[in-house]
RNA sequence: CGCGGGGUGGAGCAGUUGGUAGCUCGUCGGGCUCAUAACCCGGAGGUCAGAGGUUCAAGUCCUCUCCCCGCAACCA
């Protein structure tokens, strides 16, 4: 094995298991997984933590609407994303749970430390309550004055809650990110969280009273911890910090704690200052990537009559494999930025890169080893070194130069996370083999005996490089890998990096032809038939869409008080401070109205005159962004390739005809 | 002037500290037949959104403008 190199600690997110995990997960996931295992193979002793973040309110309320309890829930729901790792081959070292007794001690032994230390006090939370759904909302999550959940009237109510002294530690923050750059990447996330700091912090709420699903607080049974304390905290607590410190003083502070740009702000502030108020060193770095967008084509038409793009890892595995699938996500998209993901797009990756360029390259030098020298290959010799058929350029040198530099370049990309530049150097070497391949033509060689030696040294060479592409992509891909190394008579010796620094290493080994590693996809026909398999997923998924929950019932009086009108739109145009509302004025008979309404992105304001609409006639006016707007307009809400869009509920009706 | 991200050959993207504009696909032409109709070579195609500025030198730094996309606000 590889000498020692020190250790190395990488983190994903701890998932919500409210349902499902998504490709983005998946993506975040596979990241990790790529990075520890190219540090285990240069020989770092690697901890690589994932888990769950199975408390809260929500979690809670699942359970109950399910009849369980949330313990049962969440057990579900966990088995299901430890089979995912277990079919991706994630190798993580430690899956941590927030409701194992490890860590929900250790939680507690953070909290108090906290307590100690000062920077945490009682107060109180204010918020608007919503009883039924016993949730707190804040002023901006409420729609209108109803809870955004239920739609039901909230009170204005204050709740006990302990709080965290954040604000204490913005100091120290600007700091970290001014004398340490590289605590946070990408810069743009870095940039953003400065200027977050710098409007001023406010201390942060750990504490819930209104639920009990979560930790209890040590010194107040009364309450649980909420969210982030409990959460972010599972990064040294599987480490056994504070009472089995092992493993705690051998990996900590984490090399990085690998996370979506969505959650930057908790890990790179919150969790910091959380370390510091109980002075624990901080970790080395968090790194943000970002989103995998779907339906992000602009001509979303056709696009969209062509396939519903499928997103569902299982699936794709299940058809791809999961090296095809690791491979996708890791060369397509650059680490921090956002990338849309497109069958399409997905099928040609492994079309090109993998079936035609690497399988193949492997599939043509086998067969060429079997053809031309029984199968074995052979060991190089001096004098048919550089003696070209075509008459002396160097093909050789380019071919081992390239390859035997591959594995530095590969590192330095990898050491800056960036997995889709690290992937394109490997295929460089690829791309110079299969070149090399036309360049010294082994099947006219294979005609003269007198070349024979020249043919061998080719062939030679040839299964150097795929030896040392077997050992660069074994990271990334090891199935794949260890599969071209059975191929190519490996399959006896243990990949070590520092092998891909050597050429001249092979003789005498015995290939073996075995299927293509990655067999050429029919594009039409795989397209169609994931479009089938997306089309009936949206369809599972429509179904309980077309007829939302129902709204509590109502007395006929409730609804005698609305006064219904057909109106028509007589003229639209966008309002002048507002990017989604339209202004309308709209006739029902003889009455005219100039009514406001949020609709902007879904038509143009020239489409909606001359339509036909339902009007809320005796709605209060109201202003909005300072325009008056008296009554609303009713539309449908529709779903369209799961993005929500309202649409004109028409009628043959005269304008002013009452809807009763 | 709410915050932020973008605008690079037909498409999708790279361009790390400023120094000849790259990659994949597509396209046109050619080569080869060992190989998974795969592979290899060559060509065409970009005033790097626009305008200024700094510099010996800018896609890369600064200023302004235009356009897209998120978030926020707002969807009676």
């Amino acid at each position: 094995m590889t000498k020692e190199k020190g250790t190395y600690y990488i983190s994903t997110p701890i998932y919500y298991p409210s349902s499902n995990l998504h490709i983005g997960h998946t993506y975040c996931t596979v990241m990790a997984d790529a990075m520890a295992r190219f540090k285990r193979l240069q020989g770092y002793d690697v901890m690589f933590l994932t888990g769950t973040d199975e408390h809260g309110q929500k979690i809670q309320t699942l359970a109950d609407a399910k009849g369980v309890k949330p313990q049962a829930y969440v057990d579900e729901v966990v088995e299901g994303i430890k089979k995912l790792w277990e079919t991706m081959e994630i190798s993580y070292d430690d899956f941590i749970r927030t409701t194992e007794e490890r860590h929900v001690k250790r939680v507690q032994a953070l909290f108090m430390k906290m307590y100690e230390k000062g920077d945490i006090y009682k107060g109180r939370y204010e918020g608007w309550y919503c009883t039924p759904c016993e949730s707190f909302w804040t002023e901006a999550q409420l729609n209108g004055d109803k809870c955004p959940d239920c739609g039901r009237p909230v009170n204005k109510a204050k709740e006990e809650a302990y709080f965290f002294k954040m604000s204490k530690y913005a100091p120290e923050l600007l700091r970290i990110f001014r004398e340490n750059p590289s605590f946070l990447e990408p810069e743009t996330r870095r940039n953003e969280m400065i200027a977050f700091v710098e409007q001023g912090l406010e201390d942060l709420c750990i504490s819930r009273s209104t639920f009990d699903w979560g930790i209890p607080v040590p010194i107040d049974e009364k309450h649980v911890i909420y969210v982030w304390l409990d959460a972010l905290s599972n990064y040294i607590t599987a480490l056994g910090w504070p009472d089995e410190p092992a493993g705690y003083n051998k990996y900590w502070p984490a090399d990085v704690h690998l996370v979506g740009k969505e959650i930057v702000r908790f890990h790179s502030l919150i969790w910091p200052a959380m370390l510091m108020s109980a002075d624990l060193p901080i970790p080395k770095q968090v790194r943000g990537h970002g989103w995998l967008l779907l339906g992000g084509e602009k001509v979303s038409k056709s696009k969209a009559a062509k396939g519903q793009d499928v997103i569902d890892p299982v699936v794709l595995i299940e058809r791809y494999g999961i090296d095809a699938l690791k491979y996708f996500l890791l060369r397509e998209y650059t680490f921090g930025h956002d990338g849309m993901f497109t069958n399409e797009v997905m099928l040609k990756r492994l079309n090109y890169d993998l079936a035609n360029d690497l399988g193949n390259l492997v599939s043509r030098t086998v067969s060429m080893i079997e053809k031309y020298n029984g199968g074995i290959v052979p060991d190089l010799t001096d004098a048919g070194k550089c003696v070209p058929a075509d008459g002396g350029s160097d093909y050789d040198a380019q071919l081992r130069e390239i390859a035997i530099g591959a594995a530095d370049r590969v590192e330095k990309q990898m050491d800056d996370f960036r997995f889709n530049m690290a992937l394109e150097e490997i295929w460089t070497v690829v791309r110079r083999a299969n070149k090399y391949i036309d360049e010294t033509m082994p099947w006219i060689l294979a005609k003269d005996d007198a070349h024979k030696e020249r043919l061998n040294n080719v062939l030679h060479n040839l299964a150097e490089a795929i030896r040392i592409i077997s050992i660069l992509i074994y990271p990334f891909m090891h199935t794949t890998a260890e599969e071209i190394r059975k191929q190519i008579g490996l399959w006896y010796a243990d990949v070590a990096w520092e092998d891909a620094f050597k050429f001249e290493a092979m003789s005498g080994e015995q290939v073996r032809k075995g299927d293509a590693i990655f067999p050429r996809l029919d594009l039409e026909k795989e397209l169609e038939e994931l479009y089938e398999i997306g089309a009936q997923a949206e369809a599972d998924k429509g179904e309980s869409n077309i007829t939302p929950d129902l709204k509590a019932e109502i007395e006929y009086e409730d609804f005698d008080k609305l006064d219904l009108r057909v109106g028509t739109i007589m003229s639209a145009e966008k309002h002048p401070k507002a990017d989604k509302l339209l202004v309308f004025q709209v006739k029902m008979g003889t009455e005219k109205r100039q009514i406001v309404s949020g609709v902007a992105q879904d038509f143009k304001a020239e489409e909606c005159v001359g339509q036909k609409v339902v009007v809320v006639a005796n709605l209060k006016p109201r202003k909005l962004r300072g325009v008056e707007s008296e009554g609303m307009l009713l539309f449908a809400d529709n779903t369209v390739d799961g993005r929500e869009r309202h649409e004109f509920v028409t009628t043959i009706a005269e304008d002013g005809n009452p809807v009763t």
